[in-house]
DNA sequence: AAGGACCGCAACCGCCCAGAG
DNA sequence: TCTCTGGGCGGTTGCGGTCCT
């Protein structure tokens, strides 16, 4: 027996959405917000879609922040770089990319940067033209979420785990610029709930020493990082197979991407500025 | 100018997972 | 513990626009 389906097909409209559709989205969301619950949604919103049609309306179109095209070539290197290293998992790149989504850099993957990866054609974009502004901005990419936001069964220490919340959104970005105070629906999300979740990060704790050389900000206190976030860095190793690494003497990890260019202000924007000795047995050192 | 090929993107489909009961 | 339901995600499709011959 095949599972119920999450609309009744013959009664909701399909294809393109119009602009009144969008508005009576718009406005019931901005009103009432999802409620919990996307199915019943465009019943009570009066739009014959299917929830799950109405979400993906929101989430890659109507919802406020959202950055339409014009991707730049440090955007470029960041999707290839992530996309090397952990495949398609466009909602964890997208989580590095504010105000992308993951259906946009999806699209823009398929059509445009697949094909520059192509036997015979280069690689990562040149990061000998990024800007220093830029190498920042990828230097100050939150690692700790994107560490979270991949799945390793044994990665987290089960007895935290729980409280980070990797389908979130609301998890901050360090670089100020970059904090978008929307939950995961895209919905401004109730003050508290930020506290909250930031809180849980906090909650995420860990013991490995270095930790001070995370920045800090008001939601992103991450003095507590332990071993566990060290258990995701190993665990999380065989993802980034192909990826050399190396802990020189300022006990900053530099990885090899495995790109054309060797940009170490580049590769060290994804580089751990903590204590790696515990990584040793897989770096052969 | 016409029409076929190609491209980009919005939207759908269906699977998986987590949470509730 | 099992089943059901909704949310989330990646893959795929289809259509409209643009380019090329």
């Amino acid at each position: 027996m095949g599972r119920a389906p999450c609309c009744d097909k013959d009664n909701v409209k399909k294809g393109p959405w119009c602009p009144e559709e969008d508005a009576t989205l718009k406005e019931y969301l901005e009103k009432h917000g999802t409620g919990g619950n996307w199915i019943a949604l465009p019943r009570k919103a009066g739009l014959k879609r299917c929830g799950k049609s109405c979400r993906l309306r929101w989430l890659n179109y109507l919802r406020p922040g959202i950055k339409r095209g014009g991707f730049t070539e440090e955007d470029d290197k960041i999707i290839c770089t992530l996309h090397g290293s952990i495949g398609s998992r466009w909602s964890v790149i997208a989580s590095q990319l504010p105000g992308r989504t993951d259906n946009d850099i999806k699209n823009y993957w398929n059509t445009k940067l697949k094909k520059t990866l192509l036997p015979g054609n280069s690689s990562c974009p040149k990061s000998e033209n990024m800007s220093n502004e830029t190498t920042n901005e990828i230097r100050h990419l939150n690692l700790q979420q994107f560490w979270a936001s991949i799945p390793t069964a044994e990665t987290y220490d089960s007895g935290n785990s729980a409280c980070f919340d990797t389908n979130s959104n609301a998890l901050p970005y360090s670089s100020e610029s970059n904090v978008q105070n929307y939950d995961s629906n895209g919905l401004v999300p109730d003050p508290s709930l930020i506290i909250s979740r930031s809180m849980q990060v906090s909650g995420f704790h860990t013991s490995g020493s270095g930790s001070e050389n995370y920045s800090k900000t008001s939601s992103q206190d991450l003095s507590g990082l332990s071993t566990s976030s060290t258990l995701a860095l190993e665990n999380s190793y065989g993802l980034w197979s192909g990826i050399n690494g190396s802990v020189k003497e300022d006990g900053i990890m530099h990885m090899d991407f495995g790109c054309e260019s060797h940009d170490d202000e580049f590769l060290n924007g994804f580089g751990f500025q903590e204590d790696t000795r515990e990584l040793a047995p897989y770096l052969g050192n």
